[in-house]
DNA sequence: ATTTGGTTAAACTTTTTGGTTAAACCATTT
DNA sequence: AAATGGTTTAACCAAAAAGTTTAACCAAAT
């Protein structure tokens, strides 16, 4: 059998989930409006997803598994500081462009349930900030970079990157900027964030 | 009458609903469970505030004007670039070292229906760039800082501040460090991020 | 002493929502 | 033609949650 019309009802209901989910959270999200909105009907979720609770976390799972190789390019590649600092602006940033409500929907949630990292952290890829430890404290002491702690550097490299899509609406409304100018604003970003961090990091 | 034994019931409601919604979110809240956290009877939160959707207004209205005054604060007082920057990150993190949960229930909500921030944007001090895009752009062309766009600039300035509270349990995992060293590393930040900014745009 | 308004308790109604069920439909496979 | 399995329809159930009502309580004001 397997009907393969364009896509399967089981991805439709996923990507519908994920349209939903990002922008209503867990709690916020109704089965009904999930069904509508993948153009199946309400008994067809319950068939593939046996409940609200197994739909999200496929979902979200789904999510974060786009977002972890992201943070690992950072913290476990072998490129260069300035290598990861300018390829990971450019790269997350395309990339977020695309997808601007994933960040949100991720933070939100684990916000909402802290407990759910540590289920994470026991997952395969789980970024850690070992290596890139060694590697800033190793470029300090060399004098390649200022003196600046791994941790406080990992938190800009991040802030910087994801803070604009999480803030949208907010700094929209600050600097009067519509849909189409504040993407603008985003693209331009690709560049000059690395610009700000390296400017601030070099000797 | 005006029964006046510590705090009203009026002001318990709003402190029980904010500590419920800021965690919680809109949908995630139950009206019961406000009541049971002010220690009031479920009847009293309709008799002051006649809806939930009255409620959340009303505790939503009063973070945003928590918020609002700090980042008017960079916006639009007469203090030099430097000054605002050093100001706004000590005092902005010392202030949500007190309210963590604060930064994430206002964005989270304003995700969640972005057309809010148009009825926001109508009220008194609203936050606005203009005052402080003139500022930046006397500043470059005067020599006094390097060539940067005040939007990014802006943006750049409320990411390094905001981002760390709300990625707060992503962070701690990535970073591996317990609620005590992350709070530390908050806490160093308030100097950390003017630093930081202050190197990046200087000449 | 009576009134008044904040407050409680408890029962109640209504609406929303997650989840279930059963029967029928239909395209494809056998 | 019969079987199969994805899909729809529509009705249904049970629990949760918002919101309402009523009677009683109590402390302060008159």
């Amino acid at each position: 059998m397997i009907k393969n019309k364009d896509i399967s009802a089981e991805e439709k209901i996923l990507n519908a989930a994920r349209r939903i989910f990002e922008n209503k959270g867990m709690s916020g999200a109704r089965m009904q409006e999930i069904a509508d909105e993948a153009k199946i009907n309400k008994s067809l979720l319950h068939y593939y997803y046996r409940s609200k609770q197994l739909l999200f976390e496929a979902v979200f799972k789904t999510a974060f598994n786009k977002l972890a190789p992201q943070i690992n390019l950072v913290l476990n590649s072998d490129q260069s500081i300035c290598d990861k600092i300018i390829n990971f602006s450019n790269n997350y940033t395309s990339f977020m462009l695309k997808h601007p409500y994933l960040p949100n929907f991720i933070l939100q949630e684990l916000n909402r349930n802290p407990d759910f990292v540590k289920e994470l952290i026991s997952v395969d890829n789980f970024p850690n900030i070992v290596n890139f430890k060694i590697q800033i404290e190793k470029a300090v002491s060399e004098g390649k970079i200022r003196s600046i702690e791994a941790e406080q550097l990992f938190i800009n490299i991040l802030a910087l990157n994801i803070f604009p899509f999480i803030g949208a609406p907010l700094l929209k409304g600050f600097i009067n900027a519509s849909d189409k100018e504040y993407k603008k604003i985003l693209n331009k970003r690709k560049k000059e964030v690395a610009e700000f961090i390296i400017k601030s990091i070099k000797l």
